[in-house]
DNA sequence: GCGCTATTAAGACTAGGTACTAATAGTAGT
DNA sequence: ACTACTATTAGTACCTAGTCTTAATAGCGC
């Protein structure tokens, strides 16, 4: 069936768009006109060739790829730590933090962020976390640096349980609040 | 500088794997030797042309695309949603979640599964943790699956602010509890 | 020099295009 | 009906990054 030229460009996009793999032959047949006028339409409409469009593709996976090693591991970069006292760390918003919808950080990168430097100021192979009770007190977005200060507040002389109070902050604005309880395997 | 036939052919395969693409042309260049060369050893060790090792590639991509998209930004995998009411999510402990030295797993990966869990089972676009009360009741270790169980408690009338209960469990053993605060931007 | 492997070269062909020129079809305005 | 204009189609030369095939040459062991 024959469309207009409007109909069937706007058809174009969208077909590309969902199988990005077609041939300009593949897509002349689908919409009944010459492969020459599906390039004319391509020409006008700023789309690449096939070959390119599988390229562009597949750079995006190698950097997906190339991107996504390494983030698990570190949760933001360790400034100073006096052990069983303090110790700050900063994290950049980068974009594998945010919801896509709308640039907001998830709130579980900040808490990763703070909980591993709680695990890092305590004096002990073995410290992880019991309890927490935290507070996303403002929205973190796309691009801003997270200061995380961590103090000691309390050390249990008996078990050794340890009191983390770790507060986040966008240049001075508090984002995030944190009361961490920590157990550690020996006692200090 | 010239090197042997296996020795040439050992390195194609690395260069290859490492920056697939690239032309037989740059290769032949790389090692010194025709281009003719290069192709008997492509032939020789089964290594596709060029456009055929992007089009693998971009499939990949595409193939992952399809696969992330309705899981999307969700830690875990969602195995059951009930939307403003519970949800269910299961997370495989892999090493990348754990700590080195004893094999178990960090609080934080623990609390973004509960986290995402949390924000998939609001059924508002811009649902945003405000406050959490979480508990860590026992260590998870690497191999390990955690069913992450999330239920709707109360929902505010006024401002939308839904309080959510995630309870995670190891078989039947209590790992991970967690009250959590949330914010929606539009009401229900 | 003979035999062998490795390498290089040359030619014809392919897919999926670009770039350009030119012809034709269809429609609207006057 | 004639003209103007857009849309479509056709055809040619050229491109990249190959394939497949045949053939020539280089270097080495013995």
């Amino acid at each position: 069936m024959r469309r207009s030229k409007k109909e069937r460009q706007s058809l174009l996009v969208q077909t590309i768009k969902e199988t990005p793999f077609i041939t300009d032959e593949e897509l002349a047949e689908k919409f009944s006109v010459s492969v020459q006028t599906i390039r004319l339409d391509r020409l006008e409409l700023s789309i690449p060739e096939l070959r390119e469009r599988i390229k562009t593709v597949a750079k995006k996976t190698l950097e997906d790829e190339v991107k996504s090693l390494p983030i698990e591991e570190v949760i933001g970069e360790i400034i100073d730590v006096e052990l069983d006292s303090s110790a700050i760390s900063m994290l950049e918003i980068m974009p594998e933090h945010v919801f896509k919808r709308n640039g907001i950080a998830r709130g579980h990168h900040l808490f990763a962020q703070a909980n591993s430097l709680a695990v890092a100021l305590i004096n002990d192979d073995l410290a992880l976390t019991a309890k927490a009770n935290i507070h996303f007190t403002s929205s973190v977005k796309l691009g801003e640096r997270i200061i995380a200060k961590a103090k000691v507040m309390n050390i249990e002389e008996k078990s050794g349980r340890t009191t983390v109070e770790v507060s986040s902050f966008v240049q001075s604005e508090l984002v995030f609040k944190g009361h961490f309880e920590m157990y550690r395997s020996k006692n200090k």
